[in-house]
DNA sequence: TCGATTGTTCTAAAATTGTCGAACCGTTAC
DNA sequence: GTAACGGTTCGACAATTTTAGAACAATCGA
């Protein structure tokens, strides 16, 4: 049984508060964690709405979430399913991603105009 | 009315989280903002225990935490005193900082020896 | 007033991080 | 097999961030 294509993931013991912040501190990565609460996505599907990065890209901010602990990335088949470790992180570090999903995401929501 | 010294200060109702994340999310600075929960310091007590941090690194990071609203910084006759502003990330990121603060913050506290 | 104190700002170099094309690797379909 | 898929990794370059010395600004004490 050969083909094991399973990615490096942190255990919960010793994920790094830090390392979790600095994740979660870019705006595409944030929303991707939020649409994450809905479930799993392949890979294709982390796509930003509507944007359209090179899948290196988007790659490379799936690795810093992993590293951080953040996502689970793990080979189905042919493609791949990205997930919220939210209980690791709520064992963790309680409290800390409600607060963070339950802030408001934008700068602010233009009022007037 | 002349010296006035002050220095900007985002306004609550602004404050956007992913700056908020990277502000905490160096462990210099979160390791201050700790401290900072004892009560205000001045900058020249900010300095990392036991560390000797140049004065305009010191600076630098103070002014980060500024900008994202972390902390506030007042002049005080020839000094200036540094103070969280616990009551207003509360107010726009209820639960944030009590789980920043609450969670573990070395990467782990070697159990045993 | 002069000098020492307390810190910020300016400038530049070093280190990290973000972006993206190209190469590569399993898996599945043909 | 071999080609198409779905994604990661590699390498290079741009953009940010960090660090630090030097210059500067305001305050206080002598």
């Amino acid at each position: 049984m050969p083909g094991a294509r399973d990615l490096p993931h942190p255990e919960t013991a010793s994920l790094v508060l830090t390392d979790v912040l600095f994740a979660l501190s870019d705006p595409s990565r944030l929303e991707l964690v939020r649409r994450l609460t809905q479930g799993p996505l392949e890979v294709a599907a982390c796509q930003p709405t509507g944007g359209d990065v090179p899948k290196s890209t988007l790659s490379h901010h799936l690795k810093t979430l992993r590293e951080a602990g953040v996502i689970r990335n793990v080979p189905e088949g042919r493609q791949r399913y990205v997930s919220l470790r939210r209980q690791d992180l709520d064992g963790r570090f309680p409290g800390l991603l409600d607060a963070v999903l339950g802030a408001p995401s934008p700068p602010q929501s233009t009022p007037g105009r």
